[in-house]
DNA sequence: GTTTAATTACGAAAAAAATCGTACAAAAAT
DNA sequence: ATTTTTGTACGATTTTTTTCGTAATTAAAC
C-alpha cells in the first residue's frame, strides 16, 4: 500500500477531474470542450492545468498518440471523503453531525432519499 | 430585505470569523492570540487580514476606543449554509444526500446523535 | 517629560492560482 | 507538396491570497 501523497485539488483542477471521472480517460480536447459547456476557458489554460496535475500526480496520461490521453490517479470517492473531512474541519469546527443536519435542513430531500438515510441509520446502530 | 453580497471567505478569513463567532467582538490582539494557538502568525498579518474583510463587509469595527473592536458582520449559520451549498456544488455534484450519506458512512455518531437526525427525518417527512 | 510598549495604517513583497500567447511539430486536407 | 488544422511545450503575465516590515500615533510606565 503505498503512501500517497496527494496535494489537496483546488477549485478549477477539481472541474477537471470531474470530467475524467465521469468520461474516463480523455483528451485535453475534450475536457476543455466538457468545461465550456460551463465556463469559457482557453485550450491553453486547460492543458496548462492538466500538465501541472500530471506533475502534482493528481492525473496520469498515455502519450502514445499525438493527442496525449489523460487520466484521474486518484479516485472521485477517496477525494470526495478528503475534502469533506477537510471541510467538516474547517467549517463546522469537525462535526460531520452539525453538518448533516445542516445539509438535510437546507435541502430539500425526496421521501425515498430520506428513507435510504433511514435504513442506513438503522444499519449503523446495529452494526456499531 | 437587504441584498448582501458578501463574498465567499477565503480559509485564513474563517480562522478569524471563527474567533469572532466564538467570542464575540475582539481586539486584533485578542483574534490573534487565540489563532496562535493553532498556528504561527504575525500580529500584522492578522490585522491585515482583519482591515480587508472590513472592507469587503465580511466584518465591523468599532473604533470609539485607540483599540478596534471588530466583529463578524455574517452569521455563522448562514456563512455555513453557504459554504455548504457550494460545496455540495463542487464537490457532490449538488447532491446534498450523497455527501450526507458519506459524511455518515465515515465519521462514527453516537448513538444519541443518529436519534437526532431520525427526528429530524420524521419532521421533515410529516411537515413536507 | 522622556522612554517604552502597543496599536493602526499602508505599501509592498512573496506565494499560490489562473490565464494566455507564441513557437514549434505533426497530421490532415486540399 | 503546400496549406490548414490540431496538438504540445513553455514562458510570461495577471489575479488572488498570504505575509510582513516600517512609519506614525497614542497610551502607559517610569
Amino acid at each position: 500500500m503505498l503512501n500517497k501523497k496527494i496535494p489537496k485539488p483546488t477549485e478549477s483542477e477539481l472541474e477537471i477531474l470531474k470530467v475524467l471521472w465521469e468520461h474516463g480517460p480523455s483528451s485535453v480536447r475534450f475536457v476543455n470542450d466538457e468545461i465550456n459547456k460551463r465556463k469559457e476557458t482557453g485550450y491553453t489554460t486547460t492543458l496548462k492545468f492538466m500538465q501541472i496535475m500530471l506533475e502534482k500526480n493528481l492525473l496520469t496520461r498515455n502519450t502514445d498518440a499525438r493527442s496525449h490521453i489523460y487520466d484521474a490517479a486518484i479516485s472521485q470517492e477517496e477525494t470526495q471523503r478528503d475534502l469533506l473531512g477537510k471541510f467538516v474541519d474547517n467549517v463546522f469546527g469537525g462535526s460531520a453531525m452539525n453538518l448533516v443536519m445542516q445539509a438535510l435542513g437546507d435541502h430539500d430531500a425526496s421521501k425515498a432519499e430520506l428513507e435510504q438515510i433511514k435504513a442506513l441509520i438503522e444499519k449503523m446502530e446495529k452494526g456499531g
